[in-house]
DNA sequence: TAAGTATGTTAAG
DNA sequence: TTAACCTACTTAC
């Protein structure tokens, strides 16, 4: 269930229980053995996330690169690990912890060169403190592009999924359809210190809640549905407005807003 | 038990 | 634009 707050909640999960430890590597299912017979009796310097990839550093040793993609992600656990059953991709074992990767679209080891060209070709990440939020708006501002699809592209903003877009565009009350070159400069500043706080709450909680305090009941515990203004609400009615939720596919994902609050028109 | 769906990306056509 | 990757959860029967 990985948008960018998950794998930076991972990245601290993983310093906390294995930066400074020497690790233990194995690939019980076989499709890793190489990499991780060169991660195995190194130590871990730390690790870290840019946009939805993450990454570990290891004293005198490779840099693991991992990105769970749709269906990828890590169980973990302290004490004796259970036994390897399934598709394991990898293992890590440290003095007391244990972490079990399974289903990843990239678990691979990088050099240095390969990890900068890697990290050349991701937009700023709003939960990175180095983030460039301008050069984005000037890569936006120039594009015939929907900005729907552009905040999907991770060339022009790191780690933003399909639940963060629909949900921004909604508080912020843009039209998905409407062109990158017709966001105002106001409309995407807010849009990107909202993207900010969503997220960082994100990887606090571990979860994405969207829906503000007055639209959503007292409750401590929100099911998916309450935590959400549009995403997978197709055919229910707006929290604000009560018209019925809309779905289409835009960047091949599927895509939820309400006409009413998210006219088209400039702004 | 089977079918459908998913918070993602890349490569092939 | 489509298929492929590949796991887990939800829904239908």
């Amino acid at each position: 269930m990985p948008e960018g707050h998950t794998i930076h909640r991972l990245a601290r999960e993983q310093n906390r229980a294995f930066a400074g430890q020497r690790l233990r590597a194995s690939s019980p299912q076989g499709r890793f053995v190489d990499g991780a017979a060169r991660i195995d009796g190194h130590v871990l310097r730390s690790t870290d996330a840019y946009g939805k990839h993450l990454f570990h550093r290891y004293v005198d040793g490779p840099i693991l690169h991992v990105h769970l993609g749709l269906f990828g992600g890590f169980s973990s656990g302290s004490g004796e690990p259970p036994e390897p059953r399934g598709a394991l991709r990898l293992r890590l074992r440290g003095e007391t912890a244990w972490t079990d990767l399974r289903g990843p679209t990239a678990c691979e080891l990088l050099d240095p060169p390969e990890l900068t060209a890697l990290m050349a070709r991701l937009g700023p990440d709003p939960l990175r403190r180095d983030a460039d939020p301008a050069s984005a708006y000037r890569r936006i501002a120039r594009s015939p592009t929907s900005i729907g699809a552009l905040l999907m592209d991770q060339k022009f903003v790191a780690g933003i999924g399909n639940v963060y877009r629909a949900e921004v565009l909604f508080r912020h009350h843009i039209d998905p359809f409407r062109a990158g070159r017709d966001l105002s400069e106001a409309n995407w500043w807010a849009m990107w210190a909202d993207l900010v706080a969503l997220m960082r709450f994100g990887v606090r909680t571990g979860r994405i809640v969207t829906v503000r305090p007055e639209h959503r009941p007292r409750r401590r515990l929100l099911t998916r549905d309450e935590s959400f203004y549009v995403y997978r609400r197709t055919g229910q009615p707006c929290r604000i407005c009560a018209t019925p939720i809309r779905a289409a596919v835009l960047a091949a994902r599927n895509l939820f807003w309400c006409p009413n609050c998210q006219p088209p028109g400039a702004g």
